[in-house]
DNA sequence: CGATCTTACGGGATTCGTAAACATA
DNA sequence: TATGTTTACGAATCCCGTAAGATCG
């Protein structure tokens, strides 16, 4: 009747009917053998049927018994299997990961990130999301996301954020236009050129908002578009001037184009991996984070 | 470390997994909401890693909470899969058995009884042997079939016996044979005609031979051959005559041919379904027997 | 008589439920 | 403050190991 039987039980019977002996399997078992028959009865009682019969000198499986250790031994493999499975998993050997990256990151420290932490841990599945900063913690609150890679300003004490580098402004130009033969420019240096923006409402596009409205208050670009391989493009046939971080220039095609860094100040962001406080993260994080801290640290153009 | 996870403890997990509230899975479970507590927290470190963030008015899977989720899941439906598969096989409505019977019985009971069995047990599984009685008792003893269809003479007390029927003797000759003209014949009838023989060292030819010895000293067969087809189509040409049980003519051609049951003594035998006394019977048994029993009464040939 | 399983029994660990404490929205 | 989880603790239960009993070769 009762439907509670147990692992232990289990082996226990296993170990029998593979030895064929109570005290053979009790001593294999590490157990005393009258507890042994004491599991082996309370398991035919939860069953309702003898799974052996007991002679003085022979123990032999009955067909319950039979097939009873005909389904068991899948079973026990598979318990296994998910033993061993959530032991890799908690010891970070292999696992699941969530990542997201706001739009500059994801351009070029990300993917950067993903394929050297994949190197040392080529078990490890990892999902990204590449949006927009604030729907990076959306995630993140969500639970959708373990760790977001993303600018970090006015964050809440509720996101635990670990520093990577500074990521800073740089206008890009063609190799010919006159600010290239500054070595800094200034945000004011800038508002005499066209602008061609990134229409999306990213942390840089509303620092550059900011910035350029102060040195010069009807600012507005000349273009929008969506694409930072669009704006790139533009630029490159004299359409005009576009602000972007300098860590996402390492995986752009910059033929015929330069950039120089802004000088003053808001001319860079601090780049953190942020998680949540309250939450337990995942075993796999803190070898993500520091192979995020290997890749700022060993990588030029982010330092 | 230790690697002992209940049952319990995982359906447990999966209640709160699935609810999302240790009150709720608690009444759900019929447990008190701290000894869910418990066994979560037990679980936990078993496993050596948090599977839940509790806050007070928030609990939410961790990263190895969600893991362990999609690892048990399978892993529930496998072992309810196993408790209903011994279920139904405890309750003897699917399963196997293993069936052996002797060559005479092979050829006509034995099938019958199969086919009637197969009707009312559509779910069960039937392995069939058809060896000598000896054999057929030797795999008994060494517990590769559950039951034996045969002749009973002289058994020992280990085995138990159900009588099913009286098989008859029975001499086979062409039509036109003198005998037929008799409507009962005795042993001492059968030495003026050659006989054929089946090979093997059957019970009925171990019979033939002591009976046909008793009435003719130097009694040889004319004939041996390897099967009853063969016999009875030499027979049908006119070669000599032969002795067949009675019940393994239902299934066979006997154009041309008659027959006449032998009268006097040691001519029948006894037919009983056989199994070992100290073994516990698999649950489809009693059923087996029974449909034995039901074919051996309602069809004529075995009566 | 020896090997092997079962029963009996006492002690220790486990586990449960009640009640109180604790923590957040 | 109200809701929901954890801690504390006493009692009941479970489970194991030792020792004795039973059974068959």
């Amino acid at each position: 009747m009762s439907s509670n039987a147990t692992f232990k039980q289990i082996e226990l019977f296993l170990a029998v009917a593979q030895t064929l002996s109570f005290s053979k399997a009790a001593e294999m078992s590490h157990i005393s053998q009258p507890a042994l028959s004491m599991n082996i009865r309370k398991l035919e009682d939860s069953i309702g049927a003898k799974l052996f019969d007991r002679h003085t000198r022979n123990v032999s499986l009955t067909a319950v018994g039979r097939e009873f250790q005909d389904m068991c031994l899948p079973l026990r493999d598979k318990i296994q299997q998910v033993h061993l499975n959530i032991r890799e998993f908690v010891h970070a050997k292999k696992g699941k990961l969530v990542v997201a990256a706001s739009p500059s990151i994801a351009a070029g420290f990300a993917p950067q990130v993903i394929a050297h932490y994949l190197t040392s841990h080529p078990e490890v599945e990892i999902k990204f999301y590449d949006e927009l900063a604030d729907v990076c913690i959306d995630l993140l609150r969500k639970g959708k996301v373990d760790v977001a890679l993303i600018p970090t300003e006015g964050l809440t004490q509720e996101l635990n954020q670990i520093d990577l580098f500074f990521d800073y402004f740089v206008v890009v130009m063609p190799e010919d236009h006159p600010l290239a033969c500054k070595a800094e420019v200034n945000w004011g240096d800038l508002r005499e050129y066209p602008h061609i923006q990134i229409r999306s409402p990213s942390t840089l596009r509303k620092t550059v908002d900011g910035q350029m409205s102060a040195v010069l208050p009807d600012f507005r670009p000349a273009y929008e578009v969506g694409l930072a391989v669009t704006l790139l493009s533009m630029i490159r046939t004299g359409l005009g001037i576009g602000v972007l971080s300098h860590s996402s220039l390492g995986q752009a095609n910059m033929t015929n184009l330069t950039f120089r860094r802004i000088a003053g100040h808001s001319t860079y962001r601090s780049i953190s991996a942020v998680s949540m406080n309250d939450r337990t993260p995942p075993p796999l994080l803190d070898s993500f984070v520091q192979a995020c801290q290997a890749v700022s640290r060993s990588t030029s153009e982010f330092q």
